[in-house]
DNA sequence: GCAGAGGTTAGACAGAGTCCAATTCTTATC
DNA sequence: GATAAGAATTGGACTCTGTCTAACCTCTGC
């Protein structure tokens, strides 16, 4: 996992080495995703980083999540359509949703297993799967 | 689990039995969704509904897929943004979800076990919930 | 500092799903 | 079988995410 420095000349150089060429634009993104350390969508990113002034597209934002997907900064979580969420928390570990106030919590990646799957041997979900499990009531 | 008599005065029995009206467009919406007993989608479900002669609104079909979810009748699969699917097989199981193929694949729900969960003892998920695990290919 | 690849942009577009007011159907009652 | 009232259905407009495009801008290596 990377460091607690959010400061943006630092985030600069996470990404140059996920080989990411460090933009102003790609900065704030990562910036409102990593300070705040929570899932956000698409859309909140995008208001968050054009809080002050608008600097920041639609497109830029759609693009750059993606980019940071596919470079392993971030996870993507979808728990309901139209409701994807960017987790900057890239340690295995999977998700409850709680498909009635529609709050997310973490869950321990040791603690979901599935039987019968030799790939995945129990106690440990292989890194890189994703097991979102919807659930009525937010279980701690 | 209902029986296997997919005819239309069965289907209407059955939906009576769930509190439903047995109108037409239920009748030959569910027909569609457990004749063919598969992950269909609403537009695949208008699709097939509407196949010999149009009779099925977007409106309507998505207003029963909802009141079948809402009244256990079927489940909802949601595997991707724009990607949910609905299953008439509500026996407690979950899903495998190939983010590569697009393919759905059923787990026994006896396979899926979260530690620490005194609601859900290891070895049993709790009926109701929904277990998606997202993968990069499918495992049989 | 230049060139050019790569990044950003606004706005048009696409697809899934929702909403609405008008119409049609079901069913309970007679 | 006719009736009435509530329930269901309809098409079309609308919303919301997300994608695409073609022109423009910016970063980096030389």
């Amino acid at each position: 996992m990377m460091n607690t420095d959010y400061s943006r000349a630092n985030l600069a150089e996470v990404l140059r080495g996920h080989g990411i060429t460090p933009t102003h634009q790609r900065i704030e993104i990562a910036h409102a995703l990593f300070s705040k350390m929570a899932h956000l969508s698409a859309d909140q990113v995008l208001a968050i980083v054009n809080e002050r002034h608008a600097e920041t597209s639609k497109a830029t934002v759609y693009n750059t999540l993606k980019l940071f997907v596919e470079s392993g900064l971030v996870r993507e979580v979808i728990v309901d359509p139209s409701k994807v969420f960017f987790d900057p928390n890239t340690d295995p570990h999977h998700h409850f949703y709680d498909i009635e106030t529609g709050e997310i919590t973490d869950i321990d990646a040791a603690k979901v297993s599935i039987a019968g799957l030799p790939e995945l041997p129990p106690g440990k979900v292989a890194a890189g799967m994703d097991v979102i499990i919807r659930v009525k009531r937010a279980i701690a």
